[in-house]
Parts: structure tokens; C-alpha cells; sequence
RNA sequence: GGCCCGUUCGUCUAUCGGCUAGGACGCCAGGUUUUCAUCCUGGUAAGAGGGGUUCGAUUCCCCUACGGGCUACCA
């Protein structure tokens, strides 16, 4: 019988989550359905000076809006919970106690002055320090010390941190579903710090050790965890648990120039690179995010999903349910995939057309003080006329705003191509026309008027362009006759007067 | 510096030894819309370089170059 699949999601609650980190999360998740499995979030916040107020209900809250929701995490199902690291920090010393008495780990008192000291020497000697069987012994450490004055040290409250004993002379073989076999010599390692003297793990230890507990099956992380795998599988053998399967994704790199996505890209490129916005609850500084830029969750994970990773097939477009049964961890690229912020705005210029008229003018109206009084049923019809123009709901107000309001300017250069000598005497006529029908339809609109066209040998450019001026104030827009419907008879006769007048 | 990972159109990518190297975004052109946009059609554009292995390499191996990541009592 196969393990029922577990992964899990383990952001560090420092700040708001990035778009990478969602990628990251998306990825968990399509997994994790895919094989009817859990996601599981869990928060690293081991390290105290990095916590930020606010930052696992970001987390959460961009998770729930994207579509991913997690089925384990803090208040949620928490059958292996805590799911906060902090709140499990009792837990972890005696794992790092057991590791010492299997002589796996050890006790370091050295200062970080002490090392500091060293690393520079061996810096200025052309050398590298590494903290591992080749100098452990020279160092201040329950290896090189005697178990009294260990215990010494340890009685009188000395600050110490837990190292662990890196394996000598070992190849370590590695496995990971999207890179393949990767081979180590452990000798090149070096004894990480496995607990910290303020009596918190670091996240080496506290990731295996929740890991194992919540009995997670795939740990799909990012490329920069790719360091500390051997580290990682080292552990898990000292500890004899079985191993999990990695998979590490490729980053996100930059839209332009090096390396790899950041918070200033999308402050100085225009794009948003949170999901969210985030207000720093410090510097108030606002992060802007996909949200609130008018992106529909579809169409980030959309993108997203084909960051890094595709079906094989030629299709793009993917709904969260067909991105599950599609998605194949082998099927990662390696290679970090760099963010093209015009893709994401294609897609949801796609989406977009896939929203109801109606869900959009609720949504647009919501938006517009100026259509607070209008009726929204009239608004879902703009919205029909006009929405396969539009990227975003805010692009709506600038595509139809005369559907609302009398244009108070007109386009000089529509201007000048629209109006002639004759558009006057034109204008005229089309408004008796106009006038005279009752039935004022958009069918009766157009077989009035280009019947009049037809019939008197007039160029139609000549009669539709000072038309639509008069209505739109510029050549754009949806159909004449649908736009004169729209706004009614004594509004269109109005505007074509204003037109009039200014002739 | 050391270690690790990577390298196909400008960008995201397909190809799992037989290639006229396919698709998408972007860009350009044409058509539709007697407007603008959408839409449709077409075009532009790629295997980092050098060695092997092979009848045959984008595909497998090695070297170089370049890019990226890690190298904290951060994650």
C-alpha cells in the first residue's frame, strides 16, 4: 500500500509572501491533489529577530485567495499541530540531546567573535574556514573539551549551540525527482549549527524534525535549499527516520538583467511581485499586489503554474481543477524561468472575458463612486459591450464613461479626421431622423440611418465618425447604433446638438 | 575564493538519438470591425563555444565560458 501523500508549505513569517513563495505554495498544492494528498502549512519563525507582525495572516490570506487553501496549518485541522515552530520549541532539544548521545552532534561554546576571528585569518591566509572535522578539534566543543570541563561550562550557564558531527569520509547520493542524482563528499561539509543558544532550533533541525513528526512524504522547496540537502539527508540518517523525496524548483529570476526576482523589480518595472498588497507594519512602505492591481487569482496561478513547469502539450490555458490533473513534478524544468509580467497580463485579459458581465459590474461599480446611483443592470450591459477591450476591471471606466456621462471634450485629431464641410448639414438630418423614430431600437436605429446613407450616396465615413464623435468625443468604442441605444433617445439627440455647436 | 545547480527564439517553453527545431507572450504585417480595441491569418526569431561517443547529436559524456544559488547561532 502507497504512504498517503503529505507536503508541506514552510514559509518564514518575515514579511509578505512573495510570488515566488506562492509558486512554491501552488506547487505543494497542485501535488498534493493530484495524488489525493495533504498540504500542510506550517510557519518557520525560529528566528525571533525576523518576525513581522502581520505576516502569517498575509500568508494565509494569500493562499485563501489565490485558491490553495491548505487542509493542516495554525487553527486549521491541527491533528499534528502545533503548527508554528515557536510553539513547538520544547520539542526540539531532545532531539538535538539525542543526536549528542548517539554521537551525532555536539556541544560548541565558541563565541561568534571567536569564529569571526577565524574565518578572517583564514581569509587573509587564502583559505576557507570551515567549522567540520578539520579544525573541529582545535575549537572550544565537547569534542576537543573533557566531559568535566563540558560539563562545567554547561553547569555554569555558558551559552553553548549544538553542532552536528558531519560524517567523514562518506559520499552522500542524493536524490531529487526534478535533478536527478546528485553525488557529495561529506568531507566538504561543514557541523552546522543545529540549535541556537537562545534555546531555538535552526531551521535545519526543526525542518527534519516536523518533517518526520507531521510525516511528510515530499518536501518540494526552492532551488536555494539545494545547499543543505546532503545536511538534510545526513540528519534524517542519524536520527534513522525514513527519508522523504525532494524535489527543489527552479527560481524566478528578474524580467530583465540579473538575478533573481526582487521586491524593488516590481517597484521599479511597474508589476506588482506580492499577491497581495502589504502595508510594513514599521515604515508603512506599500507593497503593491496582484489583488489589488486587478489580477484575477486565476490568472497568477495560471502564470505561475507555467513558471518553471508545463504539460508537454500545447495548451496554456488551465483551470486550478485541470492544472491538477495535468501537474507532474518530473515535467520541472531546471533551469530558473525568468518573470514576464506582459505573459500574466495576457492571461488575464483571457479571464477576464471569462467573468460574467454581471460579476464584473458589480465588481466595477463597487470601484466607481461616479456609478454609485446607476442601475447595475445597465452597467452589465456596458460591461457586455465593452469588456473584450479590457485587461483589467479598472481599464472599464476609461472604455465606457460615455456610456454615463455627456463627453465634455473631443479628441482634436479624431476631430480633424471626423469633421468635414458638410458634417454640419449632416448632423442635422441624421437628428430629424433621429427624431422621428420611436421605436428606438438599435435595429431601428441602424435601418434608418443607413438606409438614409445608402439612399442619398453619402460616404458612411462621412455620416458614423461625426456620429460617434458626438456620442463617444473620440473614434473609439463599440458600435454606433448599440451606443445611441444605450443611452437613450433625448441623450443622443443632446450630444449630437453639443457636437453641433461646437462646429 | 570554495561548493552545488543550470544553459533551445527577446521571454516562458516542446523535443526524452533521426529536425524542414513546434507552441505561447512580445514585436511586425495583412484581414475583419467603414472607429479604437478585440479577434483571425501570416511573419520575425533559438540549440553558449570546443572536444568526444555514434551511421547520425539540441538530445549522451568531458572541458571552457556564461548565468544562478549557497557559503550565519536567517530561513
Amino acid at each position: 500500500m502507497t504512504k498517503n501523500v503529505r507536503v508541506r508549505f514552510a514559509p518564514s513569517p518575515t514579511g509578505p509572501l512573495h510570488i515566488g513563495g506562492v509558486r512554491t505554495a501552488l506547487f505543494n498544492y497542485l501535488f498534493a491533489k493530484k495524488h489525493g494528498g495533504d498540504f500542510v502549512l506550517r510557519i518557520e519563525d525560529t528566528d525571533q529577530n525576523r518576525y513581522v507582525e502581520g505576516a502569517e495572516k498575509y500568508i494565509i490570506d494569500a493562499l485563501n485567495w489565490c485558491g490553495i487553501p491548505f487542509d493542516e496549518g495554525p487553527g486549521k485541522n491541527e491533528k499534528f499541530g502545533p503548527y508554528r515552530q515557536s510553539e513547538r520549541k520544547a520539542l526540539y532539544k531532545q532531539y538535538a540531546e539525542q543526536l549528542i548521545a548517539s554521537g551525532n552532534a555536539y556541544y560548541a561554546f565558541d563565541t561568534a567573535e571567536d569564529l569571526d576571528f577565524h574565518r578572517k585569518d583564514h581569509e587573509a591566509k587564502g583559505k576557507t574556514f570551515i567549522y567540520n572535522w578539520h579544525n573541529r578539534e582545535k575549537l572550544s566543543n565537547s569534542l576537543s573539551l573533557s566531559s568535566e570541563e563540558v560539563k562545567a561550562k554547561l553547569n555554569a550557564g555558558e551559552d553553548y549551540v549544538i553542532r552536528f558531527k558531519t560524517p567523514k569520509d562518506e559520499t552522500l547520493y542524493l536524490k531529487d525527482i526534478i535533478r536527478g542524482d546528485i553525488k557529495i563528499d561529506t568531507n566538504i561539509l561543514d557541523d552546522k549549527v543545529l540549535f541556537k543558544s537562545d534555546g531555538m532550533p535552526t531551521y535545519h533541525l526543526a525542518n527534519i524534525v516536523d518533517d518526520h513528526l507531521m510525516q511528510i512524504t515530499h518536501v518540494i522547496r526552492g532551488e536555494e535549499w539545494l545547499p543543505s540537502l546532503p545536511l538534510h539527508i545526513a540528519l534524517y540518517q542519524s536520527f534513522g527516520w525514513n527519508v522523504p523525496e525532494f524535489a527543489h524548483l527552479p527560481l524566478i529570476l528578474k524580467p530583465t538583467g540579473k538575478g533573481k526576482l526582487s521586491k524593488r523589480d516590481g517597484d521599479k518595472l511597474g508589476f506588482p511581485v506580492f499577491p497581495l498588497q502589504w502595508e510594513d507594519p514599521k515604515s508603512h512602505e506599500i507593497s503593491r499586489g496582484y489583488k489589488e492591481d486587478g489580477y484575477f487569482p486565476e490568472s497568477v496561478v495560471n502564470f505561475l503554474a507555467f513558471l518553471g513547469w508545463n504539460p508537454g502539450t500545447e495548451q496554456e490555458i488551465f483551470s486550478l481543477q485541470e492544472l491538477i490533473e495535468a501537474f507532474n513534478l518530473s515535467k520541472v524544468n531546471k533551469a530558473g524561468a525568468r518573470f514576464d509580467p506582459d505573459k500574466i497580463k495576457w492571461f488575464n485579459h483571457h479571464y477576464m472575458q471569462e467573468q460574467s458581465n454581471i460579476d464584473l459590474a458589480n465588481a466595477f461599480k463597487e470601484q466607481y463612486a461616479q456609478l454609485s446611483d446607476i442601475d447595475v443592470n445597465y452597467i452589465e450591459m456596458v460591461v457586455g459591450l465593452v469588456k473584450e477591450r479590457a485587461t483589467f476591471i479598472s481599464d472599464l471606466w476609461d472604455l465606457s464613461f460615455y456610456f454615463f456621462q455627456t463627453p465634455k471634450s473631443y479628441d482634436e485629431k479624431a476631430s480633424k479626421k471626423a469633421l468635414k464641410e458638410d458634417t454640419k448639414d449632416i448632423l442635422n438630418t441624421i437628428k430629424d431622423i433621429i427624431n422621428n423614430i420611436d421605436d428606438f431600437t438599435t435595429q431601428t436605429l441602424q435601418t434608418n440611418i443607413k438606409g438614409w446613407i445608402t439612399k442619398n450616396e453619402i460616404g458612411f465615413g462621412k455620416v458614423m465618425m461625426p456620429l460617434r464623435l458626438a456620442l463617444v468625443g473620440a473614434l473609439q468604442g463599440p458600435d454606433v447604433f448599440d451606443i445611441m441605444f444605450m443611452i437613450g433617445k433625448v441623450e443622443t439627440l443632446k450630444r449630437i446638438e453639443n457636437l453641433i455647436e461646437t462646429i
